[in-house]
DNA sequence: TTAATTGCAAAACTTTTGCAACGCT
DNA sequence: AGCGTTGCAAAAGTTTTGCAATTAA
């Protein structure tokens, strides 16, 4: 409806969004700041800020608020669950089967309008497994 | 382990945990700190921050990190999966199973060691849906 | 050319923390 | 009495924003 934004094609956005798609362990805005203060290096975090919400406006990249501080952003927007290690903090895409029509299913019961649901598991990956044993709980 | 902290059982504590077991609509850190000042008026953020980590720990509430600020806290610590409302923000348990064994099975597929899921569903709720109609989004 | 974007700095917002006074036990 | 807890204020961490300069189209 309103003012529709001519957004252009910079490096910056660009680089964020390619980042995004290469890295399996989805960096949070911070992560991201710092990896890409190697290619730009008076890149500035308000630039980072701006760019993943626009991205994510235009539905580039996904959004998952896992933790409690900072974001982690997925460069791939397939519907597909998350593996959250309370380890070392990285998040790892899972490849098990996503529930269809259980958005549906849910909207009925509970007389509301689900759009979109998220899955996701918490615990130790591999290598934290293998590091911490059951010291960590 | 370590040192033991013989926790005292305050007023404020008291009414945390009580107002989160009684609210349906689990509150942010920040909701209830307005509510609380309605029983103790000189009651801070700092009180309210420390006791919510206390509460999380003694595993009394649950923390759900549905947005990007601000966490929603819950009274309820049976597992159980929750409803987002992206319209007015509250959040509400939702009465449909709990996929049971899921966690052993995606730690076997995925060689990891999983403790736990969250399944998060996002929309509109029967109020904003009643509201808002299709003009949402 | 021109309007979107950047880098920078300051502001806004959430959460934590140091400390003296207070209040459970 | 002893020490965990509170309220307050300041600090730390995350995200947004105003603005002059830059740059993609």
């Amino acid at each position: 409806m309103g003012k529709e934004i001519k957004r252009r094609n910079t490096k910056q956005r660009k680089a964020i969004l390619e980042e995004l798609k290469k890295l399996k362990t989805h960096p949070t805005s911070y992560t991201l700041f710092r990896i890409l203060k190697r290619k730009f290096p008076k890149i500035s975090l308000g630039t980072i800020y701006r760019n993943l919400n626009i991205l994510k406006e235009e539905g580039k990249i996904l959004e998952l608020t896992g933790g409690k501080y900072g974001c982690h952003y997925d460069g791939c927007t397939e519907q597909h669950y998350h593996f959250f290690c309370i380890g070392c903090n990285n998040v790892f895409d899972l490849e098990i089967p996503v529930f269809k029509g259980l958005d549906k299913k849910v909207s009925k019961k509970g007389g509301i309008e689900v759009k979109y649901h998220r899955l996701d598991f918490y615990g130790y990956c591999q290598n934290c497994k293998k590091k911490g044993g059951d010291s960590y709980g």
